[in-house]
DNA sequence: TTTAATTTTGGTAGATATGACTATATTGAG
DNA sequence: CTCAATATAGTCATATCTACCAAAATTAAA
């Protein structure tokens, strides 16, 4: 395999040439709104071609200097004022054909989609509806057809969101500071559906974990007895830190 | 901020304007010798600029008209002749400044790098030492300083393969169609560390689970008990596919 | 040929975890 | 005061994990 170094182009364009690409970074950003059991997501209305007035996730291109990441976080800040939230990089999709803007121009430039995943706090999360035709958090079932392949990434992204959460301390990003074992059971059956665990074994469990550490307040929201408040202890979750954590 | 929309480049380059990329593909190409008990990584030496001479993760840029995935299996084809593997994405490492070759041309093309994890079946897989100055199966524990920041998606891709092993049949993939437990037991025990489990409950569990079937041969391997021969029945898998997936 | 070593196989018993379910405590509302 | 709502704290049968142990089937050595 020759090449790639002090290449010329005509010979690498005989056995087919290396393809330029621009690079794109496309969020899947969730949020848990608990008072409503729902599990959103964040949309945007496109407002030029390709995919003109179509929903989509949030994305932009990366520019020079910038790394995929902050390209990730950038997207993050334009759309929403957020201070609390978990990012991850999510998976890369770039089949030729995945963008009609590559067929504008023959072996032009391609399109690549570097997806990154955000799980943010919904009560603080504020939307900026700037620059754009549409924004809007979508509750996940009703989320209608995006452009280019979003609801294939969104599917991932889905996924991702219930593996981590049930196996990897994400959660704690999103909850306050301090929080009752109901608000974590909300966000839990909310993402994973009801049936995921019983209420009082999924607090015995979390309990015995020893990460929950009880502040020794209580709060009282409406009815019933008033609940223990927590925060979670990162330094006794750490020998968790190492545990069971696949990919699909 | 807005823009991405009807953004004039004058502009663009105001703020940074678009980076234009070349795309790599870089493979974490794995194997385990069950005779000698070694988990081994396959290198190649660069035979040019920059890190000539120096070892690194088998890699290639991608071409007009060929997706990613077409790449990864296009850089295992050119390195090694297999018929039987696992491969999946592993990470998009994409930061400026991780190829040296960025800072030839000021503002120019940046280097992304889409890497793959792939397990091969170590008995059948021959190396094709061709157009490379070195090519090498390495024992993971003995790898030395690779280019770029190839060490650091060789340990990404060490992570994702010992937790994939634990939590998806990808072991039966590289393991020939008919084998004993003791062969599983093996390769599960050179890449997760002897003390993983025991091999009696080893063997308990994974035959309680069902999808193992028994095909009434039994070996003879030098001394003992002649052992059992047994196919990874994949209908009897089914119901397991949905099962616990994490990312780190 | 007898004995020992090796390897596969098939367990057991105790601890631990899981899942369905029940009971008690503390509050707000009527 | 009583009741509905909610938080908390269990029980108990069952499944699973862990650390062992012993028999069976073979080869290697004496």
């Amino acid at each position: 395999m020759p090449g790639r170094g002090n290449h010329d182009l005509s010979a690498e364009a005989a056995r087919g040439g290396l393809a330029d690409f621009k690079v794109g970074v496309d969020n899947a950003i969730f949020s848990v709104d608990i008072v409503l059991n729902r599990l959103l997501v964040l949309l945007v209305m496109r407002n030029e071609a390709p995919f003109l007035h179509q929903w989509s996730l949030p994305g932009t291109l990366v520019r020079h200097g910038e790394s995929l990441e902050d390209a990730a976080y950038r997207i993050l800040a334009e759309k929403i004022r957020v201070r609390n939230l978990y990012l991850e990089q999510l998976y890369t999709f770039g089949g030729p054909e995945r963008d009609p803007r590559e067929a504008l121009d023959c072996y032009g430039v391609r399109y690549l989609s570097v997806s990154y995943f955000a799980l943010v706090r919904f009560a603080e999360a504020e939307l900026i509806a700037d620059g754009v035709s549409g924004i809007a958090w979508y509750p996940i079932e009703r989320v209608p057809t995006l452009a280019f392949d979003h609801n294939r990434i969104l599917e991932y992204g889905y996924t991702r969101l219930r593996n981590k959460l049930e196996y990897s301390p994400i959660a704690f990003d999103v909850l306050p500071e301090t929080f009752t074992l109901s608000d974590l059971y909300q966000l839990y059956s909310t993402v994973l559906g009801e049936n995921f665990s019983d209420y009082s074994n999924f607090r015995a469990r979390l309990l015995k974990l020893g990460f929950l550490a009880d502040i020794g307040k209580k709060v009282s929201r409406g009815a019933g007895r008033p609940a223990s408040l927590y925060r979670f202890d990162s330094e006794a979750f750490a020998p968790f830190k190492d545990k069971p954590l696949v990919f699909v």
